[in-house]
RNA sequence: GGAAUCGGCUGGUAGACGAUCGUCGGCUGGGUGGUGAUAGCCCAAGCUGGAGGAAAGUCCGGACACCGAAAGGCAGCAUGCCUGUCGAAAGACAGGGCAGCUCUGUGUAAUGCCGAGCUGACGGACAGUGUCGCAGAAAAUAUACCGCCCGCCUUCGUCAAGACUUCGGCGGACAAGCCCGAAUCCGCUAACCGUAGCAUAGGAGGGCUUGCCCGCCGUAGCCUUGGCGAAGGAGGGUAAGGGUGAAAUGGCGAGGUAAGAGCUCACCGCUCCGAUGGUAACUGAGGAGGCAAGAUAAACCCCUUGCGGUGCAAGACAGAACAGAACCAAACGGGUUGCCUGCCCGGCUGGGAGCUUCGGCUUCUGAUAUGGUUCGGGUAUUAGUCGCACCCUGCCUGCGGGUGGGGAAUCAACCUUUUUUACAGAGGGUGGUUAGACAAAUGAUCGUCCACUCCGUCCCUCGGGGCAGAGUGAACAGAAUCCGGCUUACGAGGUCGGUUCCACAG
RNA sequence: GACCCGUUCGUCUAGCGGUCUAGGACUCCGCCCUUUCACGGCGGCAACACGGGUUCGAGUCCCGUACGGGUCG
């Protein structure tokens, strides 16, 4: 799945919208805050927050592409119609990427927005 | 010579290959864009580019932009040995000078001298002001204090001389008392004198005692004078000494002096002038001065030189709405509708004075709904577009751009040349490229190989090896207007130096 | 991003280059007071962010580093 500009969470706005009105749930690496919104034509909005505690300009950018190379791989899962932010905690940045993605995956069971969609197990079975 | 470790300089080379999926920019293509063209927008695919030596810290300097002009001055800030080179500046480099520290050698009573290494924010302390705690006599002015010396005064001690006094001794004189009688004199008697006698009554005389005086000697006291010494006082001469301090007004020796002192002299040091050498900083032959001069300017300050301020969130362009200014329109305006009627909504005014038939009318004053045009300021803007992506330049243009030429740097392959092959260097030349984001790109996953670390397990000679798994790809670290420096961070390697250990030789 | 400011006991803060061994308040500890607690009294522990430099002497002055905070459309 790609991720270009306009599948991103850009605004101040919009960011406060998915933090007041939304709901939330924090791990171990990560906390991800979440909004369903049907007006939207996009299958999801995703934001990312990588603060000054995590380390340098160098770890932050890390975590970052990290995050994004992993909804770019499995970001079908998602239930469409729905903005995403994901904010590093100050740990992420001695995280691996299975560690995250596991982490994430976890997540997006609990917050149920995990789509069984029967294409991605006939093609797991395939 | 080797090893370890520390420091300086240099150095910045990327894990390799393949596959898949992505991200930002550029080019090419299609559609849209009323249209030939451009910009813009949409679509999918291909090609291609995409972090660093520090991108960091934001410590300097500049470009560039705006502020009113950016010329002068004050304030403020920065700068600071000399010469040269590079540079727009900041700054860097090279050489030199001076100073400090360390070491080796050498020398002195001492300061030193030669050499080597390291370090130096290295203009000015006779332009002025300030500060120098504690300790110390004294801390910046030259002397107060202690001390030393000189003469004077007072007191004391001692010695000498002298005067006086007390006592003692001796001697003498005098007075009183007593005693003495050979009788020397007076005296008395013999009439007087001579002479004789008397007499110790009186005087002289002699003796003794006492008193007093004088002299001498001794002793003690006191006074005066002088010497010496001690204490004190006021005065003068001194700067040798005062052991404290980070720092004390030249050092050492000799002479000299009341005591001392560059007071004088030799040597050393210092200050001033200064030959010579050097572009200069500087050097300092020689001479003069008897010696004035502490530290601090990363205290104020003075001098030299430089700087207008703000910073790309600079700024430019586009630009609603609300409020502002000017002008215009009509008393009606807006909505509904293709238009009209109709319907709906809002408005058709406030205050004062006067008159009134109470319906209104006249007059004064103030304000304005609504719409339109223009103006400047300028906000909101998913801060929209530019600034903003190597440089210079010609032509076309509908001014948005398009197209062409030249140059620079770099990458890949190629050619020539230098070199011992290779690597590498130099030159040529073909092709490509020139990071430009804005919640912020340059990545993720998988496979094979390599290196390291960790965990597990197996083997043996207990130090390694094998197998499997995980992580990392050396570290420091991610462009944000651009450039030049500085500082800081950092790994392997190279090089230089120090220290330690080992081995060998002398 | 660009530009400014600050850092002193556990906390909030004073602090002329010199008796700073750094003062005060709250906290903490010990003792006293009280039947006990509290209040109160007495005493004590406890700090100049770090590294260099200037100076006889640095918490103070200068330079660098680290950390924290602020302003600007």
């Amino acid at each position: 799945m790609k991720l270009p500009r306009t599948r991103r969470i850009r605004t101040r706005s919009e960011f406060a919208r998915v933090r007041n009105q939304g709901q939330s749930i924090s791990g171990r690496f990560l906390v991800m805050g979440y909004l369903a919104d049907d007006a939207m034509d996009e299958p999801f909005k995703l934001g990312l927050i990588t603060t000054k505690k995590i380390g340098n300009a160098v770890v932050r950018n890390r975590v970052r592409r990290r995050l994004r190379a992993i909804l770019q791989r499995e970001g079908h899962r998602v239930r469409p119609g729905h903005w995403m932010v994901l904010i590093a905690r100050h740990n992420a940045g001695d995280a691996t990427s299975t560690q995250l993605e596991k982490e994430w995956k976890w997540m997006l069971r609990k917050s149920g927005l995990h789509l069984e969609t029967k294409s991605s197990e006939e093609a797991a079975a395939a």
